[in-house]
DNA sequence: TTGAAAGCGGTACCAG
DNA sequence: CTGGTACCGCTTTCAA
């Protein structure tokens, strides 16, 4: 089912069936039905690949995230593609799982894709895909992804603030051993996430974190909990990579007869809903999702839209959320 | 940059690049060798559009789904895509919010994608397309959408036995006075689920259902269950119409100051993992997410690599799930 | 083993 | 206001 055909149905050109199809230029109202009639008879649906191929251009973003089963991720990209749609374009996801050959593969199809713009909301990374990306051309912007690039817009979070507010707020508490819950994103035993935690324990003199690390789940933040009680001397608080891992934590003590906040104190990070409907409500840091997703949105349109504006950084502040997963250090 | 340009500057024709990008017929491994040497200077990454518009065949899958941000479409749209990954397909998901018009415009959009195969996992339908859809040609999947139709598999839970489980359960423990907490699916003040959960009841002589819905999220959870204990007498237990919102309920309940099960029993549905995670453990039905995602990739499947199979109908069972969010009902 | 050329299904410019 | 037609970038015979 193509134009020609539509277009023989209607004893009209292909032409005009595409400007009708555009609504392009002035057709005159009863070739314009006759046309609109043929291709209702024949239920032609228009060939999105030859559109672009043709057109050259697309109405269509890329968007690649880590973990989309995370709402933290999913509520960026559901903004995102809200406000794409509001201004007429398609947003097309691809997940990674925190794998850096899949973030490769799916830069490659959005590239092959020729989308209009691509946003890469991911904690990993491979450097020689940054130039691959921007001698393609394709407007970029990413978030949370270590330095800020050339010819990319840079979106971020300052994760340090946020997890010395924390800390802070634990230390006044009389907490002084910590246990990290994070999850496996970068390799390493210790990833910058873990780094930050630890630098900022060691603003003060008399503490110590031990840290654990699992998949991005409940059932990983439970587990990295576990192995984190397991070995050695228990911390009195325990602060997690983010709310879904900290909610994964809560099970795990909990089952062990530990009671939140009384005799250890959890903190989550993000700030998504799920952090006010467990129990207890998690303290935890606010990071603006939908902020973000806007920000990313009106980024990528503009780049599109107009000559690109320029490529900066633009760095969010987190806010501290006290809820009732905190509490005192128990008495030793 | 195009074929072209990567065929000038290995000094070969577009054809024999064409080869070599797809391992197709023999080809020299000098010149071989001197045309990967072109695309990777160039930086070459071939036109996807390009590519099916020419090659008239896709390998790509459509998916659209209520809700993903429901862990019960998540899961089953995580394993498709694990599948078709596998299978060398890539799948492109669409959410429609439980909106009709999302519905029509998702469709549209992956007809004129040309998709090699298409999986509705959603409650919502326009009748209309019915006809559009295997017009197309396009082989297709549904998932919980009304009666069986020509031309399309259908793989559904019954939903009915569930319930019927769930309520039986629940009737056992002394409960007479129910609540149904669903979300805004069909737009009928009393959708099908709600609906199946009173025939259920009324299986029984001696008990009534009152209903309340709202979003499908933890927070139209919370209000649904609000709107329910806001009006009338209190039931002694809220059979939600998933997971997502029992968990909502809880939260509701808590802040009330009602205790669970103790003062008020809670059911959830679909078993997804939050399930176990949340405070008090749900008791649950267990919908196979799983295996549904494996059914529908390996009927897309199917349907694309061979003459379609004979389009049936699969029926899955669900299983009663006993936790904690369940007890007696209180006296009177 | 490689090249030339005819499409695939549209878009858009140029005439009429 | 409408038709003719040259591409868009790649695949795929058909010949050489």
């Amino acid at each position: 089912m193509n134009l020609e055909q539509v277009a023989r149905r209607a004893k009209v050109s292909t032409a005009t069936v595409s400007r009708v199809l555009n609504n392009a230029s002035v057709v005159k109202s009863s070739t314009r039905a006759r046309v609109l009639k043929a291709i209702e008879e024949l239920k032609y649906h228009p060939n999105l690949h030859a559109r672009n191929l043709a057109g050259g251009k697309s109405r269509t973003f890329g968007m690649i995230l880590s973990n989309l089963e995370n709402p933290f991720f999913f509520d960026i990209y559901k903004t995102v593609e809200s406000d794409a749609h509001h201004a007429g374009y398609e947003v097309v996801v691809a997940n990674t799982d925190y794998r850096p050959e899949q973030l490769v593969s799916s830069i490659r199809l959005m590239i092959g894709r020729r989308v209009a713009g691509l946003a890469a909301i991911v904690s990993e990374m491979e450097p020689a895909l940054i130039e691959e990306l921007n001698h393609s051309g394709i407007p970029v912007v990413f978030y949370d992804v270590g330095a800020p690039r050339q010819n990319v817009t840079n979106i971020r979070v300052n994760y340090r603030r946020g997890i010395e507010k924390v800390l802070d707020y634990l230390y006044s508490l009389g907490h002084r051993k910590f246990g990290f819950v994070g999850h496996h994103s970068l390799l390493g035993p210790l990833n910058e996430r873990a780094r930050t935690v630890m630098d900022a324990a060691a603003r003060y003199r008399d503490t110590s974190v031990r840290t654990a690390a699992d998949a991005d789940t409940l059932e990983g933040g439970r587990l990295a909990t576990r192995a984190l009680l397991a070995s050695g001397e228990a911390p009195t608080a325990i602060v997690c990579v983010n709310d879904v891992m900290a909610v994964g934590a809560l099970r795990e003590l909990r089952e062990r007869g530990l009671r939140v906040p009384r005799d250890i104190s959890v903190t989550g990070f993000d700030n998504i809903k799920l952090s006010e409907f467990c129990h207890p409500a998690l303290t935890t840091v606010h990071i603006p999702r939908e902020h973000i997703g806007h920000l990313v949105a009106d980024t990528l349109l503009a780049k599109t839209d107009k000559a690109s504006t320029a490529e900066h950084e633009m760095v969010i502040d987190p806010e501290f959320v006290l809820r009732d997963s905190t509490g005192p250090a128990p008495e030793r």
